[in-house]
DNA sequence: GACGTAGCCTAGCAACGCTAGAACTTCTAG
DNA sequence: CTAGAAGTTCTAGCGTTGCTAGGCTACGTC
């Protein structure tokens, strides 16, 4: 009975935690991270705000933390599937396609993985465990087999893409343009 | 007589939104922008807070727009300077050493300048303007006389690059190797 | 010398992240 | 069945943020 219930008290936190990321998420991805207060995570899951911080004792920054970390663990994958078997251009601009579209459609998301209050005190080893997933995925799109300069570049400019694309900085109905544009740069075809 | 004291005041008020926005992009560059608070931007120029809103009703943000503007003149001027009369490959690294480096050297400014808050209601031919040069710089680094998509890409490689640098998610000490690859993928003779 | 205007400050609002400690429920032990 | 321990939730409040209403002061003008 004591494991029963225990079992079902473990349970309901787990349930709380994910509640209050999909809040979180959600939210921040409607409105911004600015939006995504305290007081309105706790209304919404309904508790009050100190709740918040037996799940999260780091506060605002653990619960970006923690969705960040789903967002690389996202990302990776989706990018993954893209890929495929394919290989040369194909592959590269499948996967520049995954990347794009995740990072338009949860741009919260994509922010919380890449700003810098990430790097804050709390998981290092996940980070960089999901980080090195995310980066592979990429490396093995453009073929790298060298010490990953080219991949950094790619990376680089998947990630440049993505928030020029949001801030407006880049004209919207040229995405394929640069896809292919991308995919023409980044082929190893191109050495041979 | 009250040309005189008109003039005078006009030039009051200039030097004291200098002091305003060299006290913001100073604690920013420093701190990040969320050190940079109205409170302590009054105290810095010797004024109270509401000193701030006559010079800049939109508060925080047109303060954060004022300082966007200033730097896309100057990383234009850094670009400008760097690319000179150079060709080719040269032209490309000359122009993306000096584009990093800014991004390294102000990093609060560079965020102002392509972070979202910018777009808000205030000034947005000034902004486009501003855009419009730097964009042809890194346009006449690469020779792009298509219709931009290539410079696009160039630039967001350069944010991207800029960014990831930031975040510690590529490797500092490999800083020359990006951009000696951006060059080879980027410069034009590789098609002929 | 009274008046209008401009500039500046005092004081305060609502909202933020976060926390101490009271109050309540649930489990355990005698 | 009861008394205490343990765990859970809430009330209340601190300090800080961006921003603003309204009063005070000093100036130029009739």
């Amino acid at each position: 009975m004591a494991e029963q219930t225990r079992q079902t008290r473990q349970e309901r936190l787990d349930e709380r935690r994910r509640r209050i990321l999909a809040a979180a998420r959600e939210r921040a991805d409607g409105g911004g991270w600015s939006t995504v207060t305290t007081r309105h995570l706790a209304e919404t899951i309904g508790y009050t705000q100190p709740v918040l911080y037996s799940h999260f004792p780091g506060g605002k920054s653990e619960i970006m933390l923690a969705v960040a970390l789903e967002g690389f663990v996202d990302l990776t994958q989706r990018c993954r599937a893209a890929l495929g078997r394919k290989r040369g251009r194909r592959a590269i601009e499948a996967v520049a396609v995954a990347y794009l579209d995740f990072g338009r459609e949860h741009p919260a998301v994509y922010e919380a993985m890449f700003q810098e209050p990430i790097d804050a005190e709390f998981a290092r080893d996940d980070t960089r465990a999901e980080l090195r997933a995310g980066f592979d995925v990429l490396a093995d799109a453009i073929g790298d087999d060298g010490e990953g300069t080219a991949t950094e570049v790619f990376w680089s400019a998947l990630h440049g893409v993505t928030l020029l694309e949001r801030a407006g900085r880049v004209r919207p109905r040229h995405r394929r343009r640069r896809v292919a544009d991308l995919a023409a740069r980044f082929a190893a075809d191109r050495h041979g």
